[in-house]
DNA sequence: TTGAAAGCGCTAACAC
DNA sequence: GTGTTAGCGCTTTCAA
């Protein structure tokens, strides 16, 4: 009792359509796709036409002939992290705003998955989106001559890229912890096969040669909640009273060990996050942590691969949103070149003022 | 330098394959979806040619003849809901398993939006998994006449369903106020829409009558964190000194917010949550919650949904996992009917024994 | 077991 | 402006 008009057992096709108004088949399709290239009385009998018999495009056919779906892929490593969600959420909601698509996919770690998802993709989406690619950069800049691709967090020459700029937040963190008396800082490293991870330990030790600052770097840690514990314990051991970690989910897992522990945070031991993640802001302590942008670089990504996909797109049929992607949070950076996302620290009750004795970290 | 074999500029199509091995287009055709029906010999030889040649399937043109898309769309109510995180996990995970592929629509909360994405799937996937349908009961029968469709928190009649059982855990919940002296509790509300949140509700009339509490409601709240603040203050107000939330978001907020005014958690006040979603555990204090088996709703819907689409997929091509879904979480529960998922109490600091003086709630 | 031919629903030249 | 004619890449009768 809504929208569907009439229905009989088949789906109605433009040729139902052109039935039903006298005309060809392909005035039909040209009244729905292209309608200024019609008459306009006819155009608005067929889309009437349309609209009485329930018509809806059949996507499918509509791709095979145009070569056009009006989706995109999106890849995430690990569909547990939440990290992901972030983004896929602004992903989701630029891409439905402009009426199209999308596919989610989890490739699990796997370069192997992503190149298998990347091969499968190419008919069944315009262009791909890739958060935290396993891919090297030859293989990435490889795809992107066949599929528009936008990475967020890498940077392959030539392929259009969103960064959260992490390492500017680093920065911040360490002049915070500076300026609450700490000289020495331990990074929390996150998984070596993670582009970010390097990225923001090169950062930390630049900036802590410049304000003085010791640092060191205890081995890699998964990012997820349950690595935290171990990671706090080697915090605890390598006597450090300030820490950096490589994410939040790992910062929210050391917060827990600690107090199980009996070591207090901030008063024993500061601990920075980073990206700023659901549940940063009512953890225990809540964190002090580097808040990334993260569901603005999904709908800036998708932007950016619309726009090279041919922005504009004619609201054929049915679908909340229409039109291009709106928005204004495109910053400038080149089509084709590197967009980066401010980051900035958001100083909560996780950090505190150096204690009166500190031990050396390893 | 991986899996693409000799590249061209075209993409590979079974005519090429045919012309390299000497057979009709319709030979490799067969061989590649239904691979007994020709003789094994030049089935090995197609097969082997199809991976030199870097053959990937055109899903658009399967689709268009087979009718087939080999893809499901997963309907979510709100994205930004940690609830649908977990269940999209779920869905994604048992998805690719059996080298499906997920299209991720968010309704936004509109049942416009809803209808028109169903609409609008029927071309682009096989089947669909509605969550926390905005829609009535009837339109869902309807739309399920044609679509093959599986919902998740909803019970319309001759749909399938998947049911995560809070009922049962409101049940526990009650009991385990009850067993620290409480005599009262007061229901947080979620919106008025939730088909699961009149269902709790009437679960917890159905129980307090039993165990002889009183209970009392609080208006409608929107499920999420920030909504916390107003419920506290309105439980504050009401003298509660126990309540069940709706959900872990609007608990979590009413923890912060408790915090704020000096309400002692649970000394002062008890707080029961839904789902135990992310950050459940962590949040300060950790949450007492039902504990919702969320993923495994997502997982089994889909597995409902596959094994409605007729499970038996030969792996014809590439993706990760293929063969049909695999998995022993399926309960019993026949595949027209209902299925529902346990839920149980778990319980961590938010609840204690009741105040020595209780206040009346009103 | 294999090939030839038709056609899925639509778009895109090309004529009129 | 609009109709006619070909396909897109694949599956699927129907014969051979």
């Amino acid at each position: 009792m809504s929208s569907a008009g009439t229905d009989l057992g088949r789906r109605v096709t433009i040729r139902d359509i052109a039935d039903a108004t006298g005309v060809a088949p392909s005035t039909v399709s040209r009244a729905l796709s292209l309608p200024d290239r019609v008459n306009h009385v006819t155009q608005q009998r067929i889309q009437q036409a349309a609209r009485e018999l329930g018509y809806v495009a059949n996507s499918q056919a509509r791709a095979l002939t145009s070569g056009r779906t009006r989706a995109v892929a999106v890849l995430v490593s690990d569909i547990t992290n939440p990290f992901y969600f972030d983004v896929i959420r602004g992903t989701q909601h630029q891409l439905s705003a402009a009426g199209w698509t999308q596919l989610l996919v989890d490739t699990e770690e796997s370069a192997d998955a992503e190149l298998a998802a990347l091969g499968a993709i190419a008919t069944k989406a315009d262009g791909a989106v890739l958060t935290a690619s396993r891919l090297s950069d030859a293989q990435i800049a490889r795809f992107a001559e066949r599929t528009p691709l936008v990475v967020v967090n890498r940077r392959p020459a030539g392929v259009p890229s969103v960064l959260i700029d992490t390492p500017g937040g680093v920065e911040q963190a360490v002049q915070h912890l500076v300026s609450l008396g700490h000289r020495d800082v331990l990074y929390v490293a996150g998984p070596d096969s993670s582009w970010s991870n390097e990225r923001r330990w090169r950062a930390l030790v630049r900036v802590a040669k410049r304000l003085g600052v010791r640092v060191a770097r205890i081995s890699p840690h998964a990012p997820f909640v349950d690595s935290g514990a171990a990671a706090a314990d080697a915090a605890v051991n390598a006597g450090a009273t300030a820490c950096i970690a490589f994410n939040d989910l790992i910062a929210i897992g050391m917060l827990t060990r600690l107090r199980e522990r009996g070591v207090r945070v901030p008063e024993d031991m500061s601990v920075v996050g980073c990206d700023d993640i659901f549940g940063a802001d009512f953890c225990n302590p809540p964190l002090t942590t580097m808040t990334s942008p993260i569901e603005r670089a999904g709908r800036v990504a998708i932007r950016m691969l619309l726009a090279r996909l041919g922005a504009a797109h004619s609201g054929a049929g049915q679908g909340p949103g229409s039109g291009p992607a709106s928005g204004d949070d495109l910053p400038d950076g080149h089509a084709a070149g590197a967009v980066a996302l401010p980051t900035h620290l958001t100083v909560r009750e996780s950090t505190g003022p150096a204690p009166a004795s500190p031990r050396r970290p390893t």
